[in-house]
DNA sequence: CCGCATCCGAGTGGATACTG
DNA sequence: CAGTATCCACTCGGATGCGG
């Protein structure tokens, strides 16, 4: 993808909040990558991230259900059990991250090598 | 760059916190675009973004010159007066930005024509 | 097992005033 | 002009208990 030009900057900011209030919070990557890894139970994925209260992941669980990142099934019986999994368009993320992650290594290095 | 595998997830997950630490605040972006536009002081960068108080925009400030992507240079002289200035470094997060754009854009689409 | 409701403390951020 | 200090309202998020 070609660079913005700072004159575009500005147009531009709408979108990247956008994308920043979807997966900028402290746990959305981290839920959306435990669900990628398998977790799909509400306990699962609570006890595979460390410091997160049910009622954080409920919300969040809600925000990202409502931005078609996953899915949620309930599947009827006793007691209930409910299926998060991740949507296909989640995937498309996965170059959001890469970025992210590209970047973030880089930095590390630049910031401890002095 | 190639995508992740989920199997990579883990590991690449403090990286990505840090870019997002870095640049996720409500403010940081709008701030570095600001000086990007040209603005150099600090009552210039705060009228230039509605709703950014000065205590805020002292400490992210702050952040951004320990994080190197700007500089801050006191002109003695009376009235003191102050520069900043995005660094080379900072061009650096363009394609970031670019792609959290990339996404926003995007995204807003593909809610909205539902 | 799933997940909401309630309570509550800590931290964030806004407004304002003030110093150098 | 640049930035800090103070006060305060409000939100966030942790702990716990309960209902389905």
């Amino acid at each position: 993808m070609k660079k913005l030009e700072h004159h575009e900057c500005k147009s531009a900011l709408l979108p990247v909040r956008d994308t920043l209030d979807i997966i900028g919070g402290k746990w959305k990557i981290l839920i959306l990558i435990s669900i990628w890894e398998g977790n799909k139970h509400f306990r699962e994925i609570e006890r595979s991230i460390p410091k997160l209260s049910t009622k954080v992941l409920s919300s969040e669980l809600k925000d990202m259900e409502a931005n078609q990142l996953i899915t949620r099934t309930v599947i009827n019986g006793f007691p209930v059990r409910t299926e998060y999994e991740a949507t296909a368009y989640s995937e498309t993320l996965k170059s959001v991250i890469a970025e992210l992650h590209s970047w973030g290594v880089n930095h590390r290095k630049k910031i401890l090598g002095q």
